[in-house]
Order: structure tokens, then C-alpha cells, then sequence
DNA sequence: TTAGGATATGCATATAAGAGGATATACTAA
DNA sequence: TTAGTATATCCTCTTATATGCATATCCTAA
């Protein structure tokens, strides 16, 4: 991949929540939603824009559609990735993002089919 | 600095191949002109883009102008900015680029009046 | 088959980049 | 002052992003 095509993926703040989420583990659509706080269709874009460059697929469970984190092999994507998840205290968005994200599987582990098994198994939390 | 206007930065591949070349010392608009073979109008408002967002400095020195990189305080530009380096080997740009610059430079110490003294000397060629 | 939830896409629009030509500005040298 | 070099800015055009609304598609359940 061209470094600045990576870089672009990065370069929208939506996206790097995004992309910080999905460091955590899979998630559907409409969990980025609920905690983005934004709509669908804005959603929906920037996980589009993400897929087409690469980095990140899509499988569909049902009615949900499970967005998960291509494993990156470039070195400078590996690096960016970690660093915003070692960077995460200088960033509010960042914390709250991933609590919120907690929250939502620990209402899944209580009511399981409330989403595809692939989001809340392998998590840490719940 | 926030992160998506950092990464904006580094979204370009002429922006990537300026600060490559200013990370290792400073050059004349001319000079970048000269090594990436592109218009003085391109060339001068990437080095505004880089200005405008905090990257580098400008400093006139008689016909020329120096830029600088600025020392870079945020952790992810600077992680960014010595991977570029460390990377070199995997973009046959950057290995160009900086091949090029020495060239110039080795011109400047045989011939001093051809720059501004700031960009050959500290420097580790010529 | 029908209804409804989850997601994607088409269309329109606003804004930001990127590029190029022409020109302005700053400086040097004669 | 004049000419010439280096650099910045203005104007225009094209393209890429970002956003929202409406609607289409895919799937499940009844």
C-alpha cells in the first residue's frame, strides 16, 4: 500500500476512532453508531472508504454486518495502530470510546442475541 | 496537534518526500525543486501546507528561503517522521531523494556562494 | 408473503485539495 | 534604476472528501 493512501485512511478523526475500536475487536455497524454517536450513512462511508483500501473486512451475520481489522502487514500501519492504542490517555475520545464499546459486550454477554457471537467472544471484557 | 490534522500531513507523497528530505537538514525551495523535478509553484505550497500546520519553519536567508523542519513535539509525528528514514530502503523515492540532495550539497562545498550556508553546513556529506 | 430491522447506495451539495498560469513580491547585482 | 533570480500569491479549474436525504437491498420473523 502507498504511504500516502495509509496516511489518508488516518486522516479523518472518525476513521481513527474507528480504526482504535477495531483494534479492540470486531464490531456491526450499528455498535460504531451507538458509540460515535453519529449516523448510519456517515457510519456506513467511512467503514466503506476503509474497506476499499484495505483495511478493514466485512462478513455479514444475519442482519448484521461485522466489520473486523485486516491483519496489517505494513510496518507503518502496524506502528500507527499500536501507537493509538499506547496514546490513548492523551486522547478523551479515545478511552470513552472503548468504554462505551465495553458496556455495549457486556450488555451482549447478558443477552446474547442481541448480536453476532464474533463480537463479544474473544473479548476481555464481560 | 490534533491526530487527523497530523496524518493530513502525511497524507501526500510530495508532503512524505519533503519532510524525508528535511529530516536530514535544511533546504532552499530551489533545492526541492530540483529533487523531486517539480514546479515552484507545487513544491512552494506544499512547504505552506507544512508551514501553515506547524511542521516546519521559513527563514529568509538573501534570495533564498531555508525551511526547517520544526523539532517535532508530538509523539506519533515523530515516530512517523523516523520511520520515514528507517523505511527508506522499501521506497525507492526516499533512497532518490536523498541521494540527489547529497549531490547538490557536495556542488554548495565546492562552490559556497550557491546557498545559503545553513543548508550544507552540519551537514554530514561533502 | 409481509413487516421491520440493519446496512448500503444513489443523488445532490458543500468544502477541501491539488494543479497550473500569470503575476506580485523580495532580494541581489550591475 | 534596471534586470534578473527566488519565492509567494491570486485566480481558475478539476477532483476528492464529507455530509444528508431518500431509497434500495439483505436478512429475520411472523
Amino acid at each position: 500500500m502507498e504511504l500516502d493512501k495509509l496516511y489518508k485512511c488516518l486522516s479523518d478523526i472518525q476513521r481513527i476512532r474507528i480504526l482504535n475500536l477495531l483494534m479492540q475487536g470486531a464490531l456491526c455497524v450499528c455498535h460504531f453508531q451507538e458509540i460515535l454517536d453519529e449516523s448510519q450513512v456517515k457510519v456506513s462511508k467511512q467503514l466503506q472508504y476503509l474497506k476499499r483500501m484495505g483495511l478493514v473486512s466485512a462478513q455479514r451475520e444475519g442482519m448484521w454486518m461485522v466489520y473486523s481489522l485486516i491483519n496489517p502487514s505494513h510496518p507503518l500501519l502496524v506502528a500507527n495502530l499500536n501507537a493509538l492504542v499506547a496514546l490513548k490517555e492523551f486522547h478523551p475520545y479515545f478511552t470513552e470510546d472503548i468504554n462505551k464499546r465495553e458496556i455495549i459486550l457486556k450488555r451482549f454477554t447478558e443477552n446474547k442475541a442481541e448480536c453476532p457471537k464474533v463480537v463479544y467472544q474473544n473479548s476481555d471484557c464481560g
